[in-house]
DNA sequence: GATGAATGAGTTTTCATTCAT
DNA sequence: TATGAATGAAAACTCATTCAT
């Protein structure tokens, strides 16, 4: 078999995987779920993955590829004012969106099922979420360093929560339930949240 | 055997699951493994759960009562200024943390394997997370009647986007590397977020 | 369960499997064939034994160890002359023999099928070979040193030879169809072999 | 395709075979590990051979074929002293270590495989075993008719004695840590045994 | 009530063989 | 004729659950 339709085939296992453990879960499905859903002999499986778990972290990798990808094309020095800033933080947040629009369960894959895995794939989560946060932080960093950021900021725990925000939404707009506009109050409430905060105008002196 | 001797019975081996769920995962956890935490007769196991998954419904259910009692004892409607309200999150935080400082794997359990487990153990987690954001709202609702929140403050969401904050938090402080000191780290950023936002105070007002 | 009772239970489980192995070689025989012919669940098996290969290791040894206590219990260095050595030749053989007789099928597990499943059964068996070669070969030394063995015999090689043959024997005698008188017919030709050869007496001043 | 060369297709296959046979044991050879060894697609191993068992039945058949050859080429009724009949012995011995040394490994392919794969190939081992036996019993009975040797000799056992040792021999020499020298001294010791046995000349008469 | 030996359904994985190209 | 992708039967092994003592 020529090596691009080797190529092919991994890649329809793939993702006939990804979409049987999406739906079912790791534990929860056999390899013969993903051979059945192909509709393909349980040893053919076998001609192109090792074992359950060598698919499995295929699939993983995969989808923290893409997700990876979305932040690695965005300069974190790019943005010289709040206001770029802002539309900085609502294009990656559409970014993120759409990357796992394509497969809304892939994300609950990768963050609910993945890290009960093995202590591997664990780690590999681990480090795509330190990738994050250290972006994140090179945002805030730049931000801080323009002035239009408070000088005071922690850097590194606030770009943590700016990532769980992010990702939450992420996760509530895999619920196969929600609707488009949920997207747009999504990255509304976050932006207002990370440039304005939940305070009435005239109460923010008051806090301190 | 007398009801309360059961009852202690039953609480024994809850304890244990809970501890050996939270070191292996529920997969690679055996019941033997349960048993033999506790030096006792595998079939005893039997008498006080119905089956693997039982336990581990029983564990989860006792880590999501725990965690909920914390809001339940606070008042939505109680806090009058954003002063209050601000000191009323700082501690809810605190009493979260705690409540997971004291087996810092439960979180993971609650987490990380519940969801997997079961559709029944999932929904109950969607549930209590739903419960959350219910009860966050209704302070963003207080708040907003009470006019010290913003009157156009998208109060589901950002209920949302609060609980995600705190619970990354709870899972950052999870990690048994972290120091105390990231705890105070977390606390101060919260608040700051919520109330101030990230921008320097002279850039406010350029966003809109 | 006592002890006792686990040890008396393994030890039927390594009888049943010792006997279907025999039966069957170790390939053509599973698990499950064991569990059947001791009237058994499957799993119960995996509660004595590690493993399919750890009970034939255990089956393998068990025979070793009652073949190689037959010489243990001889000494080497006991025979004065050439007629208590063909005495105790005879007795070593007659041991040998019985050994086997309790299971003949014993003989082709030890000899065929064993160097064939694992380095470690094949070093194990070779072991044992060596043992036996050494052993015969201390009978051999003691023959010369007291003089009723030729001075020039090559020890070593002869003792290999007249191992291959008890062996052959024990293997000949293993085949269920052999009647007893051949034990006889077998004992009786080693001691001729060893002490006198084959050739007429006439004729032995002829071959030099 | 010509006839000649489908022929000789099948022998190159059952050569390799034969080679990865002898490596690897045959249930630790796949079809696919034949095919690859000649860089040959694993369908076309399916034309020249019905199945992996067929091929090792040809293999073992071809090692059977060769070794028996080495007998059939001698005449049991030639020699017509003792002195004769050992060079005979020599020269049968020097054919057999000949034929095996080839390729050593065959030998553990035909005594210590073959036995354990089908009873078919076990009953032809015997065959061959028998072949021998009545073949090297002919030599005796002609010894005897001649009278060089003993007149009382058990033919039959002795004759299963001779092989015994013969066999013996090409398996110590199949060892790949085995010197040349070694030969010798088999070929010598076999001599010696067979027409000297191990006593001292002057401990002969004792015996009896 | 306590125990732990027994059980067998369920899963992963291998590989000889087939057959469409 | 040659190929090698596809196949699925078969086998080892695990472990939640039962039940006789």
């Amino acid at each position: 078999m020529p090596r691009v339709k080797t190529e092919q085939k991994r890649r329809e296992i793939l993702d006939a995987a990804a979409e049987v453990f999406a739906r079912r879960g790791y534990h929860a499905t056999n390899v013969s779920h993903i051979a059945d859903h192909m509709s393909m002999g349980l040893g053919t499986f076998y001609r192109y993955f090792e074992s359950k778990l060598d698919v499995f972290h295929a699939v993983i990798e995969e989808v923290m590829g893409e997700v990876t990808m979305v932040i690695a094309h965005e300069s974190a020095t790019s943005s010289q004012t709040l206001y770029e800033y802002s539309a900085q933080v609502e294009r990656i947040g559409r970014m993120l969106f759409a990357a796992f629009q394509k497969n809304r369960a892939l994300a609950r894959l990768l963050f609910v099922e993945a890290p009960g895995i093995s202590a591997e794939l664990n780690e590999k989560l681990r480090e795509t979420t330190r990738f994050f946060g250290v972006a994140t932080e090179a945002y805030l960093e730049n931000g801080v360093k323009r002035g239009f950021l408070r000088p005071d900021l922690d850097r590194e725990v606030t770009a943590l929560m700016i990532n769980a925000i992010i990702f939450e939404g992420v996760r509530q707009l895999s619920d196969p339930n929600t609707d488009e506009a949920l997207l747009e109050r999504w990255i509304r409430a976050i932006t207002r949240l990370m440039f304005e905060g939940v305070a009435a105008r005239s109460d923010l002196t008051r806090t301190k």
